[in-house]
DNA sequence: CTGATGATTAGATGATTGTCAAGATAGAAA
DNA sequence: TTTCTATCTTGACAATCATCTAATCATCAG
């Protein structure tokens, strides 16, 4: 406490204004980690954006990598935490959690210098 | 032309609901990228909840790295457009960008699946 | 069961990354 | 100038990562 530094306002929230510790950082750093590749943050964009939020695996094409590479991408944000994939019949739809990355967008938020305000 | 992407707004809305391009994907992914290390998370946290939302590097201290790594990770943070730095004197002066991570928290948010909407 | 299709796993390889030691650069002070 | 301090850059190395091919698993249709 003491520290409080004027908050944000702006726009949202209880902000954390102390620098975060190692183990804080850790997971938000693997989340970030695995959205730091074009093809696994357009893979996240294609499944969102899909109808009822969902989309199969047979549906994310586009990539000039082949099928293994996509899985492996896949792996790597389901691992994270970021998405979730489920196995009906024949294919198997993935879809992204929203809790995650809602943390992580509070988490930037939180980094926000508090500039422009008064 | 027609794509871009209007920031903000409130919280969470004028998502862009269509699957970003790889080009449209490939500033962000660097960022990502860049927040994607513990070490250099909990830089960009020491930074912006320092004192006047800056700090030297003389005071970005704590890991069990050595000196020139830090510079290592700072040059990536500067690289990734996210903080920028300033010699004042003898020392230099780190500060967080806010654009780039308010953008990046949009970014976030519009992948939200639009749950909840009635 | 056999074969076909969708998706993941295993293993190998080249590229990228994190790290350190040593040298270089910028400014302040003597 | 020279020296000292603060920070960055260079060069090298091991570890990790992205990618591929080939093999395996899961499901469905005959």
């Amino acid at each position: 406490m003491s520290k409080q530094a004027d908050l944000p306002l702006g726009c949202c929230s209880p902000v954390v204004r102390e620098p975060l510790s190692i183990d804080e950082v850790r997971r938000p750093a693997q989340m970030f980690k695995a959205l730091g590749d074009p093809i696994r943050l357009r893979l996240l964009s294609m499944i969102s954006s899909h109808e009822d939020g969902e989309a199969c695996v047979c549906e994310l094409t586009g990539f000039t990598v082949t099928g293994p590479t996509i899985s492996h991408h896949l792996k790597v944000l389901r691992e994270a935490g970021l998405i979730e994939g489920e196995r009906r019949g024949t294919w198997i739809y993935y879809r992204v959690l929203p809790g995650p990355l809602t943390t992580l967008a509070a988490l930037l938020h939180a980094q926000q210098p508090a500039t422009v305000m008064a």
